[in-house]
DNA sequence: TTATTAATCTACTAATCTGATAGATTTAAT
DNA sequence: ATTAAATCTATCAGATTAGTAGATTAATAA
């Protein structure tokens, strides 16, 4: 399951790609529009921020706003970086490859073929959604 | 990622489905086999035991066979029982559906939408997959 | 230059999950 | 009765999750 973290952490960003071009937001505006612990925020952001995702200013009339445009920020990177790797084994993942420790043969490893195949198209949908692509809808949505 | 208890247990149901049709196998001789720690062996096996996954022996001459053929059990059946719902947001799982907590409107959340498509595509494969479909393979196994 | 505002950093906590291990008990075959 | 096997109950250390608290630093404006 999705952690609190990285679901406040898109919920933000997708807060923050409606106010894109808008100047810095507040954290706290942003924690109480979303309900969102305000502290826990503060935490969520930077992490986004290190990650080159966000951008901050500090000071009066300072507050967070997206690095890039919300077309060039994926679900995916959002979610690499609050949730960790997309694949369920590491054995599969592509930005934290590393064998699993058991493994005699990756080659003919069952399980790796299967969620290869789980990755594979798990990081075809998250990459390939942009936060403008999340923030489109078919059905009329109050904002 | 994937627990340690979801790898062991898929890989003690494919030891079985290698064995199917021979008896009662020792949880002794899969833990040995796959290198599986043998007391917690015991209790993935006894849980998907409690799951009708497997059935077990006990006494002499016991020991733990698949319930159901191999190509009647899906990984995905496995990975419900060992690592829980599929779904990376509860409001998006079949299985253990539940609102999320902070959501207010289901219908129009943008990271459902998306938690939905990854959610249908990894089922799609993981239930899909049967043991015997993951025991196929194009290249050459030594088994 | 001082007050104010806002992000940033450091540290801590409680609760839950993970990955086991230990030992006693029950069941069944010989 | 003995032996072999699963089963049950309990415990444990370490990591992770979901925060909270408080001090610090940076920027702006007066």
């Amino acid at each position: 399951m999705l952690s609190n973290k990285a679901k406040y952490g898109i919920k933000a960003a997708l807060y923050l790609s409606r106010q894109y071009g808008r100047g810095p937001v507040l954290i706290s505006v942003i924690a109480d529009e979303e309900a969102i612990p305000k502290k826990f925020l503060e935490l969520i952001l930077l992490e986004m921020k290190k990650h080159g995702i966000l951008h901050s200013k500090m000071g009066k009339g300072g507050g967070y706003m997206l690095a890039k445009a919300p077309d060039k920020i994926s679900v995916g990177q959002i979610v690499r970086v609050l949730e960790g790797p997309i694949a369920l084994t590491s054995c599969v993942s592509k930005t934290a490859y590393k064998k699993c420790d058991e493994c005699t043969d990756e080659r003919t490893c069952r399980i790796r073929r299967i969620f290869k195949q789980v990755r594979d198209t798990t990081a075809e949908i998250l990459d390939g959604t942009t936060l403008t692509d999340a923030l489109k809808s078919k059905i009329n949505l109050p904002y």
